[in-house]
DNA sequence: GCAAGGTC
């Protein structure tokens, strides 16, 4: 038995595999020079099973428009809510699908390993598809753990289920919708605002994300608020005490008041009576907490906040001690250690230290006691250092150094100290003030980041009075709030939802790209022109689009899917109709964007119409769903009029249908076929002359969705068979046959019930297409080759649907330079009376690979036989039964 | 030339 195991990342297959080997794996190199393949035995379900655990890198597929819609100018942007997307593996990712593809040939039993998140989830799916289209039988397991030690994965491997579908489902959901609503606003900014304003923004990229707008919206709110902020005059009574050079300032309990009479009014009543009554001394411990493990969030904060190295740099860095080995994986969501991590042996390591080893070698003999928060992404523990080293420099040595300070620290002591509070009463009024005293710095000895100060405050008993040294009125107006600093920023996008913990830094980095806001003094951030422009013209319109809110939806909407009340595809023609209607009003009342950049960029806009037909054409329509990729397939012309079919996933699917030279035209006919249904169009073809077999008309209305093999085999559809294409179709939410939404198919299935009953009535071309004779290969009766010499019958051999289908071609042997191209299906010659046309044998055949004959050579007409003549004139025999008088439309012995 | 989400 074979397991093949597929983790998130190399990392966690690594170490996976070492936990459930008891460090006995043995690593080979896959194709992608960063996965690498670790193989031991295992016991499974009582059987020696031979593992072999590899990994991805994060997501292996990605949805993408396909075809012309990726293409800026290839379709207008509102079509890209209905344009059809596929998963498929980017270039960069293709060496690692294609090592699972080979590990999993030999496979019994698939066991995904990714981090048991939503995205994990979708990744696991994305692994499934992958080896599902290699082996479609193959015994799928979900590992559930929490955390990457010993005990976690054994549990894991104990506990297999199946992998949840809803919760993938919720993440692709998710990421079509990112792509469609993403690009589509993205392409319609960029390219009107372009015109609009083409001396600023000709070369700018005005790109719309999800994300990316909020966060933008929060520092334009920001910023708004600032500006519009109106100072408050305020006051105050401010009481000191002063012994020798230590002054205890008491606070007032009303803090502030902004009714300068009344103010003044208490002010003089204290001076009436200015002795001060001790009324409450109260003293009592008080402990500063040490951190909570760290988390990629509050890294990121520090970095921004503390070292003065921003969110993305902050990142960059610590990605790079993590490959270096020095630190644990710096993407993570959770605060709390978990058990069995081993966590002395991780201290013991920076003992040797000259800043903080001391630190480090008191901590191990007091006990590491690590302080416990809330949150487990149940995939890694919170950043530590993995290795010591003292031989960093620059902004490497800062993060290092902080996230080894911020380890120390959160494994130690809350700092304690004494607290003071002491009330005082100046003629029934009353203030208060505190004092501290600092016992134990504890963890602030190792954590320069935070200070806590010492305050100094005299003795006082209750019942004591005192003169107070003065009692003054103080005056001062309210101030406006700070701009946000990138640390407030993230806090803001974690509140709110908007973005991941891996994703924050990206977002922000973004924004700053596309020039929608700058920094001032290097940490506020501010909206540029382009930044606010944009929110308030949308504003204007009355969208929501840079607020959290529409996010927050969509999130509610994608936890109703994992949890099984939601469906899939509800939500997504749900949001998809909301952002659609959003689009439309927006391109209906861009002149307001326009406006207010205007307004920001000082700049007169171009008038141009309002509309999204920029410079694209009319799109495509299907003529049958692709076999491969289940994408539409479009009819194009080549170069030299001659046609073919090609699909909309082109380049990644290489499907197409190349029509032969017979074919002088072809177009789409109006309607879909009654057999194939509504996915396949007719064709109107237009023959040259005696081309085609004798019932098929010159120009003739058919079908090559599979029910009509004859004309297939006569067109030579075959199947271009290239490299396997990389895609994938979206699963459950979307496919191709309803992509015109749905007003068009309802029009779409009454039309073609029209056409169905019209052919019900009517005859039509008929199909000999019952099974084959069982005859033996051999003389072809009367049926004579293009040499003028008995034709040879032979039997399809390959696996396809015309297997077992006997065929007539030249009796002279393959190779022979004097064999004749000649080619008749022997089922052309049969009475068609064994047909059977409501059972077409080769119900879908998907443009198999049958490498039908050569049709170059001579024509039908060429090669004229008495019986095989052209059929449009009722002086010729009759294709069904080869009588005259008749033809096979009208033939009475059908 | 587009999103957001993973990760060497």
């Amino acid at each position: 038995m074979k397991i093949l195991n597929v983790a998130e990342k190399n990392d966690a297959a690594k170490h996976i595999s070492g936990f459930l080997s008891g460090g006995n794996s043995q690593r080979r190199e896959g194709l992608s020079p960063y996965n690498k393949i670790y193989e031991f035995n295992y016991n499974f379900r009582g059987r020696n099973a031979k593992m072999t655990m590899t990994s991805v890198s994060g997501h292996l597929l990605n949805h993408e428009f396909v075809g012309q819609y990726r293409k800026w100018l290839g379709c207008s942007p509102d079509a890209l809510f209905d344009a059809p997307v596929m998963k498929e593996c980017s270039e960069d990712y293709l060496k690692i699908k294609s090592t699972i593809e080979r590990e999993v040939r030999s496979s019994d039993v698939l066991i995904i390993w990714t981090d048991c998140d939503r995205e994990g989830e979708n990744i696991g799916f994305e692994i499934i598809t992958v080896c599902q289209r290699i082996k479609p039988n193959i015994e799928i397991l979900r590992a559930k753990f929490s955390e990457i030690t010993s005990q976690s994965v054994r549990r894991a491997m104990a506990t297999l289920g199946p992998p949840n579908k809803l919760i993938s489902d919720a993440v692709d959901v998710r990421s079509e919708l990112d792509l469609r609503i993403g690009a589509a606003f993205t392409r319609f900014q960029t390219l009107r605002l372009k015109r609009v304003f083409p001396e600023v923004l000709a070369n700018h990229l005005i790109s719309y994300g999800s994300c990316q707008f909020p966060t933008l919206g929060f520092v334009v709110e920001r910023y708004k608020a600032v500006q519009d902020f109106i100072p408050e005059p305020f006051w105050k009574i401010k009481v000191v005490h002063k012994i020798k050079d230590v002054s205890v300032e008491f606070v007032w309990k009303r803090v502030k008041l902004f009714d300068q009479p009344f103010c003044e009014i208490l002010h003089e009543k204290c001076l009436e009576n200015p002795k001060a009554v001790v009324e409450n001394v109260l003293t009592k411990p008080k402990s500063k907490w040490r951190p909570l493990p760290l988390d990629t969030v509050e890294l990121e904060k520090v970095g921004s906040r503390k070292l003065k190295i921003n969110a993305k740099e902050t990142m960059r860095i610590a990605e790079r001690l993590y490959n270096q080995g020095l630190i644990s994986y710096p993407r993570t969501e959770t605060n709390i250690f978990p058990s069995g991590m081993g966590l002395p042996q991780l201290v013991e390591a920076h003992t040797a230290d000259n800043n903080w080893g001391q630190f480090a070698a008191k901590l191990l003999e007091d006990g590491v006691n690590p302080r416990q928060g809330k949150k487990s992404d149940q995939a890694h523990p919170p950043i530590h250092p993995t290795k010591y080293i003292d031989k960093l420099q620059g902004n490497e040595r800062k993060v290092y150094e902080y996230i080894v300070r911020h380890f120390l620290a959160c494994l130690s002591k809350d700092a304690e100290g004494l607290e003071t509070t002491v009330e005082i009463d100046i003629n029934n009024e009353k203030f208060i003030a505190h004092g501290l005293q600092i016992l134990a710095l504890n963890y602030l000895e190792v954590y320069p980041y935070e200070k806590w100060n010492a305050k100094e405050i005299h003795e006082y008993k209750r019942g004591q009075t005192f003169n107070p040294t003065s009692i003054d009125l103080v005056n001062g107006e309210t101030s406006a709030p700070r701009l946000l600093t990138e640390a407030d920023l993230i806090s803001l996008m974690e509140k709110h939802g908007i973005g991941t913990d891996a994703t924050h830094a990206e977002h922000i980095d973004k924004i700053k790209t596309r020039e929608y806001v700058g920094l001032l003094e290097n940490i506020y951030f501010v909206p540029g022109e382009l930044g606010i422009g944009l929110v308030e013209g949308y504003d204007s319109m009355g969208f929501e689009m840079s607020k959290p809110r529409l996010r927050a939806e969509l999130e509610r909407d994608l936890q109703g899917i994992c949890d099984g009340i939601k469906d899939p595809k509800v939500v997504l023609q749900e949001q998809i109709e909301k952002y659609r209607e959003v689009f439309r009003k927006a391109v209906e009342q861009a002149n307001k964007l326009d406006e207010m950049l205007s307004k920001y960029l000082n700049t007169q806009p171009a008038i141009v119409e309002n509309n999204t037909n920029i410079a694209m054409g009319a799109l495509p329509e299907h003529v049958i769903k692709c076999s491969s990729c289940g994408c539409g397939m479009v009819l194009r012309a080549r170069h030299n009029n001659t046609s073919f079919i090609s699909c909309l996933g082109y380049p990644p699917c290489r499907q197409s249908i190349w029509f032969p030279e017979k074919v002088i035209e072809v177009c789409l006919a109006p309607d879909t076929c009654v057999e194939c249904g509504t996915d396949v169009r007719l064709l109107k073809f237009k023959f040259r002359g005696g081309t085609m077999a004798p019932f098929y008309p010159d120009v003739y209305t058919g079908c090559i969705g599979g029910c009509d093999p004859q004309l297939n085999a006569m067109l030579e559809i075959r199947q271009n068979v290239g490299s396997a294409p990389n895609v994938t179709v979206t699963p459950a939410v979307n496919n191709v046959a309803n992509y015109n939404g749905s007003n068009t198919r309802n029009v779409t299935q009454n039309r073609n019930d029209e056409f169905r009953n019209q052919r019900r009535t009517q005859p039509t071309v008929p199909r000999p297409t019952g099974p084959p004779p069982n005859l033996p290969d051999g003389d072809g009766d009367d049926v004579q080759c293009n040499c003028g010499q008995a034709a040879r019958r032979f039997t399809v051999q390959k696996d396809t649907p015309n297997k077992g289908r006997h065929f007539f071609s030249c009796s002279k042997p393959q190779g022979d330079a004097a064999r004749c191209t000649f080619f008749l299906w022997a089922d052309f010659t049969d009475n068609a009376s064994t047909s059977n046309r409501n059972e077409p044998r080769n119900p879908r055949p998907g443009f198999t690979n049958t490498n039908y004959n050569n049709h170059s050579g001579p024509s039908f007409k060429a090669r004229k036989r008495g019986n095989f003549t052209k059929t449009n004139s009722v002086s010729r025999k009759c294709g069904n039964c080869r009588q005259e008088g008749h033809t096979r439309n009208n033939c009475p012995n059908r």
